[in-house]
RNA sequence: GGAGAGAUGGCUGAGCGGUCAAAAGCAGCAGACUGUAAAUCUGCCGGGCUUUGCCCUACGGAGGUUCGAAUCCUCCUCUCUCCA
């Protein structure tokens, strides 16, 4: 790739870029670059949100940059501001090596082991200790906090903000500075705490960072942002039949944006599927792109196989659970047998599921929510509630 | 320190002392349709019970008034706003 086509594969999906001229210049030089992007030690579990930055970590690492994985551990400490619960508790060590573990597994599914060095800012702001942290603050002036919109906001409102806040900002800011980074990414929240890099590192005499922001993934319902807590999210863990379905599950819209900051397509490839208008095979695409990247090609395959036979052809699928249950001379309810073998959480609801006609016992539609089946030794059903849930179930 | 507002089902948010298992929206689930677990439409949406009904639990917590309270009173806990 020549210089621009670099920058372009850079800036792909990117919303903001601080600036572009600079980028270019330090590409220029043709030596690799240090990217930091810096995550929270507290949650661990990464989802495809997450995956947005570090695809585009990745997309640095195939230039031949080094990639810096930053853990807050000091940070985290002070948590960053969203004005409502402020201080955490810190980690104990064991805590943060394990959840170090944990982001180390998640993400080298997407980034080389080889070219990412993770790092725990403690190391250096710990070190800074109360004298070096007042010589710190002293750099930024409240005003120039008071330009981030959240601060800005609170302050108007005469809301409080407590002063160790305040820190954040400048102790992330900090860690460009320690790490003497070339570029920071993160999520389009992050510009604030980005660009106070980018100033801080000028008064330490250095040359200021590159900021580049990736936008906020929304979630499968389309409207909030992907989160663990909103339950809208796909996980990097996931196994390939739900990241499959999940995928199928997000709006024909929505695809388009899924495949610009989760996959590595360029952006013409995307503009050519889109032209095609086939939307449901854009999508199984999409799925199995995303499959491939946390699994292998086979399960995604395999995922794809899997989704027609299940919704196209309306079949049960290959491999089933099979739930043992145990037998009775009298013929059980239904409704019992679907939550004794976990397909409904209650018996209400297994009545509900059985009269709306979202239950099958053996192929065959069963409506009657006081329908029994025989439950004696060696008897066996294959169940189907709703579209998605499958059972084989077993009296011995 | 003082004054005031509020706490309702997963979320947002209505609720006249009885007809409230509690409006409405969102989310969720099911069905129809379909090109997908898209979109759209319809229904469901606390739990138990061999169930056209009965019984539990529920409107921040504890008491009280009442034949009857999410709705009235008292105290408590928490959140927020304003004044100092």
């Amino acid at each position: 790739m020549n210089l621009n086509e670099q920058l372009d594969y850079l800036a792909k999906g990117a919303v903001d870029l601080i600036d572009r001229a600079d980028l270019k210049s330090k590409l220029a030089r043709g030596k690799p670059l240090t990217v930091k992007v810096g995550f929270d030690p507290t949650a661990p579990d990464l989802h495809l949100g997450h995956t947005v930055v570090i695809r585009k970590m990745k997309h640095f690492q195939q230039l031949g940059h080094r990639v810096v994985f930053v853990i807050g551990d000091f940070t985290g400490m002070i948590g960053d501001p969203t004005g409502k619960k402020i201080t955490r508790p810190p980690l104990t060590h064991e805590e943060i090596e394990e959840n170090a573990r944990t982001y180390e597994r998640q993400m080298f599914k997407i980034l080389d082991p080889k070219k990412t060095e993770v790092r725990f800012n403690n190391e250096w702001l710990g070190a800074l200790g109360s004298a070096g942290m007042v010589k710190l603050a002293a750099k930024y002036t409240l005003a120039r906090m008071l330009e981030r919109d959240d601060f800005r906001k609170r302050f108007d409102a005469h809301q409080p903000i407590s002063i160790h806040e305040l820190l954040y900002p400048l102790a992330q800011a900090y860690d460009s500075v320690a790490l003497k980074a070339d570029v920071e990414m993160g999520g389009t929240d992050q510009l604030f705490n980005l660009l106070v890099g980018r100033n801080l590192m000028r008064e330490y005499g250095l040359e200021p960072q590159v900021v580049l922001t990736t936008p906020l993934l929304e979630g499968l319902d389309g409207v909030e942002k992907m989160s663990k807590s909103l339950g809208n999210y796909i996980g990097i863990t996931e196994d390939p039949q739900s990241i499959f379905g999940k995928v199928m599950s997000i709006s024909d819209e929505l695809m388009w944006k899924y495949y610009t900051l989760c996959t590595d397509l360029a952006s013409a490839e995307i503009a050519k599927l889109r032209a095609e208008n086939r939307p449901m095979d854009a999508k199984r695409q999409l799925a199995k792109l995303i499959i491939t990247d946390f699994h292998d090609a086979a399960a995604a395959e395999k995922a794809d196989e899997e989704f027609r036979r299940i919704f196209s052809e309306r079949q049960a699928p290959t491999d089933m659970e099979e739930r043992t249950l145990p037998a009775a001379s009298e013929p059980q309810f239904l409704t019992k047998v679907i939550v004794a073998a976990g397909l409904a959480p209650t018996n209400k609801e297994a009545q509900r599921l059985v009269a709306q006609g979202g239950v099958l016992v053996d192929e065959a539609k069963v409506d009657d929510p006081k329908h029994t089946v025989d439950a004696r030794p060696g008897r066996s059903y294959l169940l189907k509630v709703g579209k998605r849930r499958f059972a084989r179930v077993r009296f011995e």
